[in-house]
RNA sequence: GAUUCGGUAGCUCAGUUGGUAGAGCAUCUCCCUUUUAAGGAGAGGGUCCAGGGUUCGAGCCCCUGCCGAGUCACCA
């Protein structure tokens, strides 16, 4: 019987440049030095910070330690110039052999520096920061310590007049290796470092506002809150199936109805769909409830915390994103569905009936499915004339009424929910509405999903009993929300794709080198 | 899911009508004490994604598969 007994791939083979750098490893072994040592490098400046600050006639910062990845060596002879990159970026450092080694042993210099050092490696070195002839803000290395040694051959990105050589940017080995593409893209750090921005200014927003950050089931019995086909998985003690969660909607308005008057979740969402530019299996939602509040009020609120978040993460409100310039500042537009539609098709289709709308949609080349009903159709219409002219954030309220399950019926429009979403870049932003907080009307929505499930909707919602329970006992009115953040990310940060915003994107499983064997057949 | 494009050295990419596999950077040897895509002299390095097929001969043509990207459709 073959059996797969190893997937390394290493054990067949070394590249040329592996083989070097082993070798080198060794070589720095028989030196007496440790490749990996323990003990803690003290580091004291970093490379940004000595670029911006430093100022030759003030003599400052003529004693500072730096630690990071060696990313170029330009020998020669008995002086070198090399750059390493700290977490901030990158700088010179001038390699002297006579000042490292001040002795009459040189093979600090000759052998492990000139040598053994090959970009990627990890050193710390201490010395004093001058200019050169040609200006370069370098650190004069006088110590300097191999802290890691890097065995694999890092891509050597280079650059002149603004044009890059050798850039690393096969989207395949970006995404699998995550730590190279950080490592040699810059442009890769920084979307990152946005990206956590994002997330700690809407987070700083909302506990200055009193509101409470709280933590829900992933696994669930019982999935909801959203319109989405689930994952399941088992848990073997309880032998039971769960499902991951694809919202967390549900479990948050059962902490309005324990007496919280304001909770939020950074919560991963599981849905088992397609996968696209805009869509990871696993993706993150923001969703924020508070009481007493309305949708009315939740739009003011949403401006107010965009606004504050594109002034944190880029210090101003106007945003280039692709070809446009997005503005975040308040006011946004705000147009109800039937307006927007007015607006785009000229049509007012707030009175008409089903039949009416299809020959609306027909004569705006909308095309339906035949199962479609008054709310799909109006929600057709707007994603296919009006969705793409969408670039300036912009609120549309008032969503028919089949679409919106877990809403509230609009308090004067017949049919309608009081909902919103934002729409900036052409894309869906946040989903918001005033909670349906009436344990008769929720039982008998749900029933309606339940029909369609029956029916065949693989994602029509469940009905949720212990929810239901939650309700009669009482929710106090609730506006709620869920923002999307890698979407809002893509925004923020200027990303083409989903998979650009998100660290580790979810893709096919890397085809192991696998060595097969044949064993004897064993019972 | 549909459709188009791609996979060649460690990285980025050329590769003509089918005829010995190429460049820059990286790597190796030597020279070089303020360079910066450092420079100079030399050298090595390839399962051309995988498996079939056509052919005297395939990186190239055909088929199948794997992986990725773009566009479109649907969910955030």
């Amino acid at each position: 019987m073959a059996v797969i007994t190893k997937y390394d791939d290493r054990t067949m083979s070394y590249s040329e440049q592996e083989q070097v750098r082993r070798d080198a490893l060794q070589s720095i072994k028989e030196l007496g030095i440790n490749p990996y040592p323990s003990e803690e490098f003290q580091v004291n400046a970093y490379s940004a910070e000595i670029r911006e600050k430093f100022d030759p006639e003030a003599q400052n910062y003529q004693e500072v330690a730096l630690a990071g990845r060696l990313m170029m060596k330009r020998i020669m002879g008995k002086a070198s110039f090399a750059e390493i990159q700290d977490k901030d970026g990158k700088i010179q450092l001038y390699v002297n052999r006579d000042e490292i080694c001040s002795g009459e042993d040189k093979t600090l210099y000759n052998q492990l520096f000139k040598k053994l050092l090959d970009i990627g490696d990890f050193i710390g070195v201490k010395g004093r920061v001058f200019h050169t002839k040609t200006g370069e803000t370098t650190v004069h290395v006088t110590e300097l310590v191999l802290l890691s040694k890097c065995l694999r051959p890092l891509p050597v990105i280079k650059e002149k007049d603004g044009e890059l050589y050798g850039s690393f940017t096969d989207p395949e080995l970006r995404y699998r290796q995550r730590y190279v593409d950080l490592t040699v893209n810059a442009h890769v750090r920084e979307t990152f470092i946005k990206r956590s921005k994002v997330v700690a200014a809407m987070r700083n927003f909302m506990v200055s506002k009193g509101y409470l950050e709280v933590e829900t089931p992933i696994l669930q019995p019982i999935y909801g809150g959203a319109s989405a086909r689930p994952f399941k998985t088992h848990h073997n003690t309880l032998d039971m199936d769960f499902y991951l969660r694809i919202a967390n909607e549900l479990y948050l308005k059962r902490l309005i109805v324990g007496g919280f008057d304001g909770v939020f979740e950074f919560a991963k969402d599981f849905r088992n769909e397609g996968m696209s530019r805009f869509h990871n299996p696993e993706f993150t939602m923001m969703e924020l409830y508070v009481a007493y509040k309305d949708y009315y009020w939740m739009m003011d609120f949403t401006e107010e915390m965009l606004e504050y978040v594109a002034m944190e993460v880029h210090g101003t409100t106007e945003l280039q994103v692709g070809e446009n310039i997005i503005s975040f500042k308040r006011p946004w537009k705000r147009y109800t569905m039937y307006e927007v539609i007015e607006h785009y098709t000229g049509v007012d289709i707030s009175e008409m009936d089903e039949e009416a709308l299809r020959a609306v949609a027909k004569d705006q080349k909308v095309p339906l499915e035949p199962s479609m009903a008054r709310g799909k159709i109006i929600d057709e219409i707007f994603s296919e004339r009006c969705e793409h002219h969408l670039i300036q954030p912009t609120f549309i309220t008032d969503y028919p009424l089949e679409m919106s399950p877990l809403a509230k019926k609009h308090r004067s429009a017949e049919g309608l929910v009081e909902r919103f979403e934002a729409f900036c870049n052409k894309k869906e932003l946040c989903n918001a509405f005033s909670e349906l907080n009436d344990p008769i009307d929720q039982r008998e929505r749900f029933e309606e999903q339940v029909a369609l499930g029956i029916r065949g909707d693989e994602e029509a919602m469940m009905l949720d009993e212990d929810f239901l329970r939650a309700l009669e006992y009482g929710m106090p009115p609730t506006c709620g929300i869920g923002i999307g953040i890698d979407r809002l990310c893509m925004v923020m940060t200027n990303s083409n794709s989903i998979q650009d915003v998100l660290l580790f994107p979810q893709m096919k499983p890397e085809q192991p080198k696998v060595v097969v064997e044949e064993n004897e057949e064993v019972e």
